[in-house]
Parts: structure tokens; C-alpha cells; sequence
RNA sequence: GGAGGAGUAGCUCAGUCGGUUAGAGCGCCGCCCUGUCACGGCGGAGGUCGCGGGUUCGAGCCCCGUCUUCUCCGCCA
């Protein structure tokens, strides 16, 4: 240890500049490149403040020929200490892009803590670029890119402002189980064997939704956790099987006041870290658009609102059109819509037939369009002869057309209408370059309904969760008319991402098992499942709201990244799969015996005979 | 579960119409080099073209199957 200790640095590789030239200085981390030029060795070292370059010189510095000797072994990574003199760089030697550019490290003394093997990709190549098995597999090499530390950075100032805004506001930071218990509905969970008992499991939480609704049964008033939530769902590029939120909950309020004080903390972090990211926040304070609006303005409960080309419908405009089509879709009770592609009447023949094509894709039956002339009549594409001249300058109008752009529309059912068109329209956005990339767009979408049809069984579910309160006065349509009911429900939305996800809970047990009956709950699924729930309503539970923004979402849009593994110290693959750790992995036939698990073999699949 | 893209040297990739010994850059190894900072120069090693089968005189390339991976759909209270 005395050694540890003789060598521990004095100062940070990027701290140096040029008014520490002459200070004898200790500095450690690693070589990130070595020029060697036979009399005179150069070596970039970093650590996570920056670099500095090392000069190894026998001939003219203080280097001890000891020094010079372990400067030949250095290689690429190596993990070493240097100590020597800050010196002023020889005039015409000074490397303006470093912020250290104007001074060297001569080295008296090296000692190499430890070698490194040539390395499996390297670390000044772009991170893009790498494959990223091999990135997640050596995440310990890929976290040394200074671009990697920095999102690393990142996330925990992130993080460290999210706990300071909530401590600021007379929130309790309070811990829930890991270890707790299944609810059928929603993803699918993440099973944990009970040794004592064979046959009984413990599910990892999708969201600790339950035990914050009980912190508000017993008078916490404001909690709120840095969550870690587990859901095996298939992937995407902003999932993860393990994922963390910024949960929280409060008692006695309104849905505004959980709107204003998560606003409140988006702005404050955002903001707050301006400088560091280049994001700004495009509208303040955040437009609060409600369910319905959003689906008709944009197709989408998820809008990225950072660019305009909202949906026109059309069903108004077309309600006697004599074009069989989209005649039949209206009165088949569909969605006739239409999307303005700016520009898109000079689209050559095959650009347009990649929108139809596109659409097809997305699931649409067609995509039919008209181009807009100069003088902006519309005597050009594929419907243009089908439509009235009537009806046709009502949609230019509608749609805000301009002379050259193309007007095109989707006839199908309400929900594949809006699908297609919010893919179509984020399509056009993003080739356009309608989106500023420095801006964050939130929006708050409010008005949820409550329950949404289950297209598999027919009968009614949660649109958004089962424990969100219905809209005053709306339960009395839960017989005749639930497609009606709102709830107290709300996301927030950024850049067209699920951002957050929150509601005013139901507080009442009457009203949280009428809502379960009509989702088609017997009483005794009710008290199985949620027969604690309503214990501890019945138990005086204050009203109380809550929401849940998710974190690495979060970093991801100030990061830039697309990609939620981006910002995740150990992420896992597609699969769920970690090579790093090569989790998961079989155990032991002991375990296995103690849990009382045996091991079915899966089927192998048909093969085809040729 | 479905659709599409990718898989060739340690890494990133090229490889034409199916045709001789599969290439480049970076990295690695050796030698040289006193001011570089993507240092430079000379030389060298390194390949089960993901895997299995097929067509063919001949397959990295064509066909079938399969695995891995990425993106999307389904799924994600």
C-alpha cells in the first residue's frame, strides 16, 4: 500500500493549463495514444477530466532512464502513473484543440499499474459505428470513451437535480419491494421462485403503482423514488427489460397540481442543464392537449409537436362525395383524413408511389392524393378526378395547402387512419427537416379515456391503467356509454415519445370495483388480486394523484441518442440477453432442487423436409 | 409470433456477371525515427467469408434451411 500510496496523483489530467507550468505534479490514468519518435516518446494520458501529454525525453528532460525504459512497454490503455514537471510546450508545439494544448508533463518518474491487451475495438473510433454486442460485452472498455463518461455524467447530474427539485418540495425519498407479487394484467412479469414454498413465485414490479398508492394510505402525502420497473416485454430502441422511473405521488391534490410540479421539475433539470446538452424547451409552459384533439390533430396520443403538418378530417367535407371509397369508409363509420406533404407535387412518380407503398407497410389499404397546382386548383393525381371542385378547394382550404404540395389521404377504419397517417406524418416531418433537433418538445396529453375495447376478448379494458379516476359525473355512462368515460388521466409527451405516464388515483373502493367488474373481473379475481387495495381504501385513503416520468427516456432526448442502451451503464440486448455477464444462465441442479423447478425441454421446431 | 436490414482479418468495411492466390483502412508484431498530437517510414503476421446442406467444372456471390444481431409491427396496466 505504500507504494498506492507514494504514486497517488496530485492533480487531474485536465486540470492542468499553462499557469501550472514548474509544479512538480503525480498524474494517473490511461495512455490513450504513444508516439514514439525513437529519442522522444509522446503519451496522451486521460482520465475522466481530460488529457495531457506526457513527454518522455532521456536526452534533454529529467527523465530517469528507468522512466524511459517502462515507456517502451506502454502500449494503447495501459493503467499508469507519471510523475514530473509541468512544463510551457516549445513555441510551435502547442495543440490548440486540447484544453491542456499549452503545456506537457515531463517525465521523471512512470510506473505502469497495470498492462492492457490489445483491445477488442477501439476507443477513439465513433461509438456508432461498433458493433454492440461487442460494446455491451466490454462495457467496461466502451464507458472509458470520454463520449460514454459523458452520458454517464449526464444521467447522474440528471438523477441528482431530480432528487434536489423533490427534497426542495417536501417529498420523501422512500424505497419499495423488489421482491413482491404478480398482477395479471398489463406486461408480462418477471417470476422469482419461493424456495420455502414450491409452486409459489414473487413477480419483480412493473412499477411500484400499488405501494405508492398505499405510502398515500398511510399519510405520506409526497413520495417519490428513483424506481427501478421490470417488464419482459419484447424490445425496442427505447425499452429495456429493466427500466427506471421517476415515481412519485402525492396526496390532496389536483391533476394540475401534479402536471404544474412535474412541469416544474422538467423545466428546472432541462433547463438547468442547457449549457451541457444544447436542448431547449420549445413551449413553455407545456401545451396540455387533450386525448381526443391529439388523436384528430396528429393520429397520435404521442405527437411530436416540434413541426406542424397536422391531419385534416375530412369526413365533414366528403359526407355526399360520390367517390365510392371513401363514400363506403365514411359510412361504415371510418375516418377519411388528409396529410399536406409541403412540396410534394414536384415528388418524381416513384417518390409517390413509395408513399403508397409506405402505406400499405403501415397497414393502410391504399394512400390516394391530389398534387395542388400553381394556381392552386387541383387537376393533378390519382383522386383528383373522383372529387367534386367543391370538395376539393374545401380540403385545400382545410389542409392549408399551398400551390406545389401534394395532399394525400388515408379512408379506413378510426384507429388504422390515424396509425398510418401519424407514421406518414413523422416520415414527412423528418425528410423535410422540419425538426430542430436542439429543441424538446413536451406537451401534456390529458382526458384518457377510460376504457378502451379489447379487440381478443371483445370485452372492456383499461385504456391507460385500472386505477385511474373517472372524469366527475362520466361513471354514470359505465353501463350505457363507457367508450365516453374520461378519466383524470394523463402522459407527457416529448419529441413523440411516452415521456410520462400518470392519473388522480380512485380512492374509493365502490368506485375501484366497478371499475373491475366492467373489465370483466369476478369477485373473487377482484379479492385475489386487489383485496389489499381495497382493504387500505376502505381504511380512510385520501384522494391522491400521481405520475411517473421515465428516466433513461429522459437522458436519451438530452443526450441525443436514439438508442435507450446508449444511456444505461449495463444494458442487455435484444432478448434480454447480457453478454457481459452472460446472464442469463443455467444454476445449479441444487438450486433448481431446493425451488422445486424442473426443466421442460423445449419442443424443437418442425423442421421442413426438402 | 411476423416483416425488413446486417453477418467477410481483432475493429470498420469493400469484394463487379459465379472464375486464378479474398482485399483496404485502422489495430497488432518487428525494425527505424528528437516535437508529435489520427506522428511518420520500412517489413511482417493475421481469414472455418456466421453455421449446415444444395446447384455448378467452379460459390464470399445463386438456392434451401438455421443461428446471431439491429430496426419496425404485434406486445409494452
Amino acid at each position: 500500500m505504500a507504494e498506492l500510496k507514494a504514486w497517488q496523483r496530485t492533480v487531474t489530467c485536465g486540470a492542468l493549463r499553462a499557469e501550472n507550468a514548474g509544479e512538480e505534479v503525480t498524474v494517473a490514468g490511461w495512455a490513450e495514444t504513444i508516439r514514439d519518435h525513437g529519442g522522444v516518446t509522446f503519451i496522451d494520458l486521460r482520465d475522466r477530466t481530460g488529457v495531457v501529454q506526457i513527454v518522455v525525453d532521456l536526452s534533454r528532460n529529467e527523465t530517469s532512464e528507468a522512466a524511459h525504459a517502462e515507456a517502451q512497454k506502454i502500449r494503447a490503455e495501459y493503467c499508469i502513473s507519471v510523475r514530473g514537471r509541468v512544463v510551457q510546450r516549445i513555441a510551435g508545439a502547442e495543440n490548440p484543440h486540447l484544453p491542456t494544448g499549452s503545456i506537457e508533463v515531463e517525465a521523471r518518474e512512470i510506473i505502469v499499474h497495470n498492462a492492457a491487451r490489445p483491445l477488442p475495438f477501439q476507443l477513439n473510433e465513433d461509438t456508432v459505428t461498433n458493433n454492440e454486442e461487442m460494446r455491451i460485452k466490454y462495457r467496461y472498455l466502451d464507458l472509458r470513451r470520454p463520449a460514454m463518461y459523458r452520458k454517464m455524467w449526464l444521467r447522474h447530474e440528471v438523477v441528482r437535480r431530480v432528487r434536489s427539485y423533490f427534497y426542495k418540495n417536501d417529498f420523501l425519498e422512500i424505497e419499495t419491494p423488489m421482491l413482491t407479487k404478480s398482477s395479471p394484467e398489463g406486461a408480462r412479469d418477471y417470476l422469482v421462485p419461493y424456495r420455502l414454498e414450491p409452486g409459489l413465485f414473487y413477480a419483480l414490479p412493473q412499477a411500484p403503482q400499488q405501494y405508492k398508492q398505499l405510502l398515500m394510505v398511510s399519510g405520506i402525502e409526497r413520495y417519490f423514488q428513483i424506481a427501478k420497473c421490470f417488464r419482459d416485454e419484447s424490445q425496442r430502441a427505447d425499452r429495456q427489460p429493466e427500466f427506471t422511473q421517476i415515481d412519485l405521488e402525492m396526496s390532496f391534490v389536483t391533476q394540475d397540481d401534479i402536471l404544474n410540479m412535474v412541469e416544474g421539475l422538467m423545466i428546472e433539470v432541462v433547463d438547468g442543464l442547457a449549457e451541457e446538452t444544447g436542448k431547449t424547451i420549445l413551449h413553455k409552459p407545456f401545451p396540455r392537449i387533450p386525448y381526443d384533439e391529439a388523436m384528430a390533430r396528429y393520429g397520435s396520443d404521442k405527437p411530436d409537436i416540434r413541426f406542424g403538418l397536422e391531419l385534416t378530417d375530412c369526413g365533414a367535407i366528403l359526407e355526399n362525395t360520390q367517390f365510392a371509397v371513401f363514400q363506403n369508409v365514411l359510412k361504415s363509420g371510418g375516418l377519411v383524413k388528409a396529410i399536406r406533404y409541403p412540396g410534394g407535387a414536384s415528388l418524381p412518380r416513384s417518390g409517390m408511389d413509395e408513399l403508397v407503398n409506405l402505406s400499405r407497410e403501415f397497414g393502410a389499404k391504399g394512400f390516394a392524393y391530389f398534387l395542388v397546382d400553381d394556381g392552386g386548383a387541383v387537376t393533378r393525381g390519382p383522386v383528383a378526378k373522383f372529387l367534386s371542385d367543391e370538395e376539393k378547394a374545401a380540403i385545400v382550404t382545410a389542409s392549408e395547402a399551398q400551390p406545389g404540395d401534394l395532399v394525400g389521404f388515408i379512408a379506413d377504419t378510426k384507429e388504422m387512419t390515424n396509425k398510418v397517417l401519424d407514421r406518414l406524418r413523422r416520415l414527412i416531418g423528418d425528410r423535410l427537416g422540419l425538426i430542430d433537433k436542439s429543441k424538446l418538445a413536451y406537451c401534456w396529453i390529458t382526458d384518457f379515456p377510460v376504457f378502451a375495447k379489447d379487440e381478443e376478448t371483445g370485452g372492456w379494458t383499461f385504456e391507460h391503467n385500472p386505477f385511474a379516476l373517472p372524469q366527475e359525473g362520466h361513471l354514470e355512462w359505465i353501463d350505457s356509454d363507457p367508450a365516453r368515460m374520461r378519466a383524470y388521466c394523463y402522459d407527457m409527451v416529448c419529441n413523440g415519445y411516452e415521456a410520462a405516464s400518470g392519473a388522480v388515483r380512485i380512492h374509493k373502493p365502490e368506485v375501484q370495483v366497478a371499475i373491475f367488474k366492467k373489465m370483466g373481473l369476478t369477485d373473487e379475481q377482484i379479492e385475489a388480486r386487489f383485496g389489499h387495495m381495497l382493504d387500505a381504501f376502505a381504511f380512510g385513503a385520501p384522494p391522491h394523484a400521481g405520475m411517473a416520468p421515465g428516466l433513461d427516456r429522459m437522458v436519451m432526448l438530452l443526450t441525443d441518442d436514439e438508442n435507450i442502451r446508449e444511456v444505461i451503464a449495463f444494458p442487455k440486448m435484444g432478448g434480454g440477453y447480457d453478454p457481459l455477464m452472460d446472464a442469463p444462465a443455467t444454476v445449479e441442479q441444487k438450486q433448481l432442487d431446493e425451488l422445486g423447478l424442473r426443466i421442460i425441454e423445449k419442443e424443437p421446431e418442425k423442421k421442413q423436409v426438402i
